[in-house]
DNA sequence: TGTACATCAGTGAACGCGCGTTCACTGATGTAC
DNA sequence: TGTACATCAGTGAACGCGCGTTCACTGATGTAC
């Protein structure tokens, strides 16, 4: 969950000793491609379309990503690798089935108000690029928040009940307001919501599927 | 919502005078497109993908639909008007928060149960599609939702709340177990798991926000 | 400091592949008589 | 029933467009001395 970023970020701290400094274009790049992958897809967007939107030739994407796929992948693990990485980080210092997911929620809220469109990215394109995750670590988001139940179960906190299923009802309880707030059916800042949503949250875990 | 269902039932009840009767081959190319288009996306779907898979030459699919957009955009309707229709039957027929959730969690789950592809096509495309459906009728599924928990609020069922925001979670909730299916992580029918599925919703629901 | 050189980010025309679509054709089936 | 014809579903080679990618080149910047 380090890996991309710190590539990016080598690239932004480490200016090579020749030629001219590529980290300015390459950030071009990145922002006119995150706008146009989250508005039209990847595949709805042209290595043209990106270089017209970042004001660079389209070659000069090549000096910075072997291909337009790599492009994306590595927009897509930048968003999810920190989603999964703060989530997992949040499991490690917090106790309790509440305040956990007051933190989760919190930070989903709070990565979805920074950047809708890196969270749109993320949100729509899971299905292409989910295969490319390690779907048994903690760096998969679905394994954190399973493991949020399965420990709240153990804990007596939430009545036994079937894991997984907790895991979805919650994470798509979560995830919603976030698809509703991109389709301008929700207005504001979408972490004035978290109370309300973990709310709902808690109260469908609890609920415990009787 | 009964438009895309009566066409394509015209081509399956009314054989033309003249020449072969065309439905099967029809039949064909729809149930391969729908399966390639549920896997790959549509964008990842060639026609000669989809010829190969119903076994006919490429020519044929225009014989039937004017281009291959036109054909997703067809089956993406199919499904997304059938749900949308069962949905506001259902709310114009039931009455009662509880009763009219495990109605409406019951047909999702029966769908899904009955053709995962179809939801998942619609699921994963409904972002391309979405924008061709009227978005103020009830011939969308989010706002029979929002009708649900209006209705809801209104009859003091569940507490007043921002309907929008509750229906979010709600529709969160519901979906987020066929998704999980889809992935792999929950095995067996989804009708099994509705009275779960039900029991989240409607303590979601009741938490109203706080 | 000044000059020659090396590096490499960025350019943009060009390439070739795969795609959606077309169209002249085939032949199976129904109609007319 | 038999024959000539009309219709049209289906064929598959061909077309041309748009795409991702390449590459010879430019010129800005840093290094060597």
């Amino acid at each position: 969950m380090t890996g991309p970023r710190r590539a990016a970020d080598d690239r932004t701290a480490a200016p090579p000793g020749r030629g001219r400094d590529g980290a300015a274009t390459r950030a071009r790049i990145t922002g006119a491609a995150l706008r146009l992958f989250a508005e039209r897809g990847v595949d709805g967007t042209s290595v043209r379309d990106i270089a017209l939107a970042a004001g660079v030739a389209e070659g000069a994407l090549y000096r910075h990503f072997p291909s337009k796929e790599a492009l994306a992948r590595s927009l897509f693990l930048e968003g999810y690798a920190a989603l999964a990485g703060d989530a997992a980080a949040i499991l490690a210092a917090t106790r309790g089935f509440e305040a956990r997911t007051t933190a989760l929620v919190g930070l989903l809220c709070r990565l979805y108000d920074e950047s809708p469109a890196l969270f749109a990215f993320v949100l729509l394109s899971q299905h292409d690029h989910l295969r490319h995750v390690d779907s048994d670590a903690d760096g998969n988001v679905v394994n954190v928040v399973a493991h949020l139940v399965d420990d709240a179960i153990a804990a007596g906190e939430i009545p036994p009940q079937d894991a997984t299923l907790a895991a979805a009802v919650c994470l798509g309880a979560a995830l919603q307001p976030a698809v509703f707030h991109l389709y301008g059916r929700l207005a504001g800042r979408l972490a004035d919501r978290a109370p309300a949503i973990v709310a709902a949250v808690v109260a469908a875990a609890r609920a415990g599927g009787g």
